[in-house]
DNA sequence: AATACGTGGCC
DNA sequence: TGGCCAAGTAT
């Protein structure tokens, strides 16, 4: 339960520090004066989606609610049908109402307070510690799948990381924190950026790794991964494909659409009611009268 | 603590 | 071909 800084750690500060410098991608929310919000919005779309998908609908987003008042002044079904195909849209709707939120709640500023930030919805501790890090220049640990990966490797000396978060990939990435503040934030963008590019799940570039001769994963010989099967995301044939396809049709409607035309998207009625009652309890449906649906109003 | 939650590209 | 993977959150 040491909270002290790691020795390991801090000798991979300075080559990794330099990687970044010379090898960050120049992404539209990390241009100088992006903003809280371009960050705010690059993470709800980046949570599970790859940044590739994220781009153009980030544009877009951005151009047409370019602070969360813009969002918070249109329904969110808006949101919902602007976030297009990047996948689970429940996010479209808790970016939307944490808009709303930071209107009503921060005069319309994204809070640079991490309890402030982990208290909007669709808010966790990652995006939150990626906010105050990202746009504020604070001193957080901010723990994605990408930096779980290159700490398993090279601190752990793991292949892959636990299959799920865990406190001590919490605790190791505080202690491998960066003293100072400024520091410290470039750190966080470093290692996600190394573990997106470099220490890549599949087929990591170790040749291309600036910390490759301290990684203690390298430096056991890289052993294959040896832990639990990780549980494959069955897709074909479940709710969610379901729900996706309803809600594909809702999305490309300008008005209200017969239930008829929703019976179209699946053979299976019963499960078709489920994923629809699914939709409308999760607010991404509107029901009306007369067999009628549309995005939420 | 498990499970639900979209979508598509890659090897 | 098809399983694996992608800057997670909420319940």
């Amino acid at each position: 339960m040491s909270d002290s800084p790691l020795p390991l750690a801090s000798a991979l500060h300075e080559p990794v520090l330099h990687w970044y410098s010379e090898n960050a991608r120049t992404l539209p929310w990390r241009q100088p004066g992006a903003g809280a919000w371009a960050v705010m919005v690059s993470e709800f779309m980046l949570q599970q989606t790859p940044v590739a998908r994220v781009l153009p609908a980030y544009k877009l987003w951005m151009e047409r609610w370019p602070r969360p008042a813009d969002l918070a002044a249109d329904p969110p079904g808006e949101a919902v049908r602007a976030w297009d195909r990047l996948g689970y849209p429940r996010r479209a709707l808790r970016l939307h109402a944490a808009a709303r939120a930071i209107v009503e709640r921060h005069d319309g500023v994204v809070p640079d307070d991490h309890a402030a930030l982990l208290a909007l919805p669709g808010v966790g501790s990652y995006t939150a510690a990626a906010i105050a890090s990202f746009a504020y220049g604070q001193r957080h640990a901010v723990v994605d799948t990408n930096v779980r990966r290159v700490f398993a490797r090279a601190l752990t000396g793991t292949a892959q990381p636990s299959i799920s978060p865990t406190a001590a990939d919490q605790r190791l990435a505080v202690r491998a924190l960066p003293e100072d503040e400024p520091t410290a934030a470039r750190w966080a963008v470093a290692t996600m950026e190394l573990g997106a590019l470099v220490c890549t799940a599949r087929i990591p570039r170790c040749s291309e790794c600036p910390i490759r001769s301290r990684c203690a994963w390298v430096l056991a010989g890289s052993p294959p991964y040896d832990g639990p099967p990780r549980k494959g995301q069955t897709y074909e044939g479940t709710d969610r494909q379901v729900r996706g396809r309803l809600l594909a049709v809702l999305r490309a409607a300008a008005e209200p659409v017969p239930k008829t035309a929703l019976d179209a998207c699946w053979p299976d009625q019963a499960q078709r009611e489920r994923a629809l009652d699914g939709l409308v309890a999760d607010g991404l449906v509107d029901p009306l009268p007369r067999n009628h649906y549309r995005l939420p109003a």
